[in-house]
DNA sequence: TCAAGCATGTTACAAATAGTAAGTATGAGT
DNA sequence: ACTCATACTTACTATTTGTAACATGCTTGA
């Protein structure tokens, strides 16, 4: 038996649960991971952009989710000797791909979360 | 000022802030949510096929996920009177909606985050 | 020279969330 | 009466998150 597992025994159904997927959802989808791929998607490069750009979060959990989206290979960090010392974050080829993702997220988003829709009820 | 935050100052660029996509990844990408969502949109329908599907998962944080994903309208709680008592969970619309989004995290995880692929590294 | 400020974090500790294991409820079967 | 099954709930522990204060290296102003 593979590490898939089937729900039915209809051979056209999907395994319902694949470990690439389940890694995947979790990384992104780990708190504040989302917002922060957003942000950079949208052009936030620096620590302060990302502080800036998201109400809420907080230095700690930055720092922390940047160190794990880099260590996954989605985001990279290249310090500039300037004064004071800047540190840049930029997406990797893999960060950029999760365009699609947040692309289709936002676009669920607004059709089913957005504040109020006045063609759209119940 | 609006809830958006802007990033930079180019009227091109979407803001980097969006409340409505918060809101959603934060609920989709919830601890176990994600594979909730995909093994019911691969036919998992009752309590017990959740458990058998996922590998890991407890029965306490099933309960809790299903409760929320019921609160947010993704999924419908049908009770059905045998013995022993049988759960019907099913996706609603807007949980339905939520494929395209599992779809799209599924695509960008086998392109990056396949076991071992020949053709791609570093 | 001394203090103050900025960018980017780190540390310490409290609060919230998740994991584990055992218990509950109802009715059927034996 | 006792056990089984499904679908939870409860109690308790471990891990993660939030908050706030501190650290570093360099610059500017008094």
């Amino acid at each position: 038996m593979s590490t898939m597992t089937q729900i039915s025994d209809d051979p056209t159904a999907a395994p319902a649960f694949c470990p690439a997927y389940h890694h995947a959802i979790e990384l992104i989808g780990r708190r504040w991971s989302g917002v922060i791929i957003r942000a950079m998607i949208h052009g936030a490069t620096r620590f302060s952009d990302i502080s800036a750009a998201i109400p809420g979060i907080s230095d700690r959990l930055i720092s922390e989710r940047l160190k794990e989206l880099e260590a996954e290979g989605v985001v990279v960090r290249t310090v500039v000797p300037s004064t004071p010392v800047r540190v840049d974050y930029a997406l990797t080829e893999k960060g950029r791909a999760l365009g699609d993702v947040v692309a289709a997220v936002a676009a669920w988003a607004e059709t089913w979360c957005a504040p109020v829709a006045a063609d759209r009820d119940a």
